[in-house]
DNA sequence: GAGTTTGAAACT
DNA sequence: CAGTTTCAAACTC
């Protein structure tokens, strides 16, 4: 290993020029393609195979590269250097320990990144993913020892800024996903100078990689940035807030799962320390500062028992306790959208009471299959449900203090009876107020009703004082979590926005163009950002997030032409969605296009 | 804890 | 795309 490793690595050194001559790697090397042919095309297509919009022009990002190279690298800490793409993809691709194959190399002697240029269907992806997963860790077993280590292993992602780093990446260079996907092996630590743990690190991350589904959840910055799944990636969300627990975030899905959960699953409408939240989720990471959000309140729950009682317990304490979503799913094996796990994007664990549960790691392949296939159908059905605006969203006719929520339901609810005031609606138990994306009657969604008219406690009762007045002015039931106010800095994450975005573009929306897709990358980079950001910065001032986030284009975003509430811009994302029947959204959402363009945020 | 209600998801 | 069915959570008793 380290004969090639060296050799590859100095390939390119006038002096090391010789001796890699004769090495056998550099025959080898030379027997393949020609290293700098460029698939970018063939990767286009393969993005395309896997839904996924063609990748910007940024493809020859470096990082890529050296991303993988990390985890290859541990047995010769002293060879990381600087190299160029090429010479680290090689490298890698001796180091791992996998016959020279065609595709692969080709994969990666070319310009672009070792995605894999050999368009392979998605399936062939996850396979590879797979493959590479075993491959690597060369034992079946790195699940079950992820399962039994605690979270402390898993979460090691050792650098925040590296996360941040590869979401950035990732976001800005979509054939970074691929690689990711196909080379599932995350790797911060390469650029983070910690060679030596990279493979453990790896591990740990493939390990976590299994526990959920989709931990991409950009806005933890503890996570490490596994540019994982192949598909899906975009349940960043889902993960953390899984905690279905935290009523009010339930769905949220924030990027960064620690600050929602606190902001939401908190009784108190203040927001919760970064540190508070998570003394709740993981009291067994505490002070680590290294958990994930998802797997800690996984490894939570572990420890529970019972898991409706506790969820409602829970839920009616109003306790700050954050755990992963726990279904009871008899009939959909955990596969569908009716398990809250599964579309929070994350494997059942133990609490929960499902039976004939396909939705574990185990069932990894079905899994990803079933979710690549509701996603075909939806692309945003993993998406978060609730956008949580900046403070930028302007409720018509209403003082900003007015303002219900400053976050919006993705699809809006369709409640008939519970007038959304109960759980059933989702808008009510995300917390935020129904929107104009809403087809429910009676709304007197505490939050906020769809006409933006009224919020619990202030309500005038004015319209809609045909119907049930007499009901809405009893009392207005509120969730079980005392709804925090909505409008709380953190809150307001344009995040889900993002995750929509990405949805976007891996699922190659309809009509996304480059530019597009460019765009939305930059909106995407922007949103993670701010979600990395602050997660970074969670114990900062909750200002400096608030301006972190309203970028101007997530004001621009926030008003309809007709000063009408709108929806943030990745609902563009849902702008084609059949699903989306809507007529009024869809008007707002033409609007869309006609956003300036985005800068980078950073 | 069992049964009912509800609305999202899935299906046709 | 609308109507219907299925499903599981939320809720009630």
């Amino acid at each position: 290993m380290d004969t090639p490793q060296r050799n590859v690595t100095q390939i390119g050194t006038p002096v090391a020029k010789l001796k890699v001559e004769n090495s056998p790697v550099f025959n080898y090397i030379n027997s393949l393609s020609p290293i700098t042919t460029s698939k970018t095309i063939s990767t286009a297509q393969t993005f395309s195979s896997l839904n996924f919009t063609s990748p910007p022009p940024v493809f020859n990002t470096p990082h890529v590269a050296s991303r993988f190279r990390s985890h290859s690298n541990p047995s010769d800490p002293s060879k990381v250097e600087p190299a160029s793409t090429e010479e680290e993809v090689v490298e890698e691709a001796i180091l791992e320990k996998e016959p020279p194959q065609t595709l692969k190399n080709d994969s990666t002697t070319s310009n672009t990144p070792r995605v894999i240029s050999d368009g392979s269907s998605e399936t062939d992806l996850q396979k590879m993913c797979d493959d590479n997963v075993k491959r690597k860790s060369d034992t079946p077993d790195w699940e079950t020892l992820i399962s039994d280590s605690s979270d402390m292993l898993i979460y090691g992602s050792p650098n925040d800024s590296e996360a941040f780093r590869c979401f950035l990446q990732r976001s800005s260079d979509s054939k970074t996903r691929l690689c990711g996907a196909t080379k599932p092996v995350v790797e911060p630590v390469s650029t983070s100078n910690e060679p030596e743990s990279s493979d453990a690190l790896s591990i740990l991350h493939r390990g976590v990689r299994r526990r959920c589904l989709d931990f991409e959840m950009p806005g933890n910055n503890k996570q490490t940035p596994r540019c994982v799944v192949p598909s899906i990636g975009l349940h960043l969300n889902a993960i953390a807030m899984s905690s279905k627990d935290n009523n009010n975030v339930s769905k949220e899905y924030s990027f960064s799962g620690n600050i929602k959960v606190g902001l939401q699953s908190s009784i108190t409408p203040v927001l919760l320390s970064d540190n508070t939240v998570r003394e709740n989720e993981t009291k067994e990471d505490a002070g680590d500062g290294v958990e994930e959000a998802p797997l800690s309140l996984a490894l939570v729950e572990v420890n529970q028992s019972s898991p409706k009682k506790k969820r409602r317990k829970s839920e009616q304490t109003g306790e700050g306790e954050s755990s992963c979503k726990r279904c009871n799913c008899k009939k959909s094996k955990c596969l569908k959208l009716y398990c809250e796990c599964f579309a929070a994007g994350v494997y059942c664990i133990e609490p929960c009471s499902c039976i004939d549960c396909f939705n574990k790691p185990i069932h990894e392949d079905t899994v990803l299959a079933t979710r690549k296939q509701i996603e075909s159908r939806n692309p945003l059905a993993f998406a978060p449900k609730v956008i949580r605006n900046s403070d930028s969203i302007i409720e018509v006719g209403e003082d900003a203090s007015k303002t219900p929520a400053s976050a919006r339901h993705k699809r809006g609810c369709n409640c008939k009876k519970s007038n959304c005031l109960k759980k059933y609606c989702e808008c009510y138990q995300s917390g935020v107020g129904c929107s104009i994306n809403c087809r429910c009657e009676g709304c007197k969604n505490a939050f906020g009703r769809k006409d933006g008219s009224s919020f619990a406690g202030m309500d005038t009762e004015q319209d809609q004082e045909n119907e049930t007045s007499d009901r809405s002015r009893t009392t207005i039931p509120l969730p079980p979590s005392t709804p925090m106010p909505l409008r709380q800095p953190l809150a307001q994450l344009p995040i889900s926005s993002n995750n929509m975005l990405l949805s976007q573009h891996l699922h190659g929306a309809s009509g996304s163009s480059s530019l597009y897709s460019s765009q939305s990358f930059r909106k995407q980079d922007m949103g993670l950002f701010s979600h990395s950001r602050i997660e970074t910065i969670a114990e900062e001032r909750a200002e400096d997030i608030e301006n972190l986030i309203q970028s101007p284009v997530t004001n621009i975003n926030a008003v309809s032409p007709n000063s009408k509430r709108v929806s943030l811009p990745h609902m563009d994302s849902a702008e084609t969605s059949p699903w989306r029947r809507n007529g009024g959204r869809k008007l707002l959402l033409s609007s869309i296009p006609t956003f300036p363009s985005l800068t980078p945020h950073h």
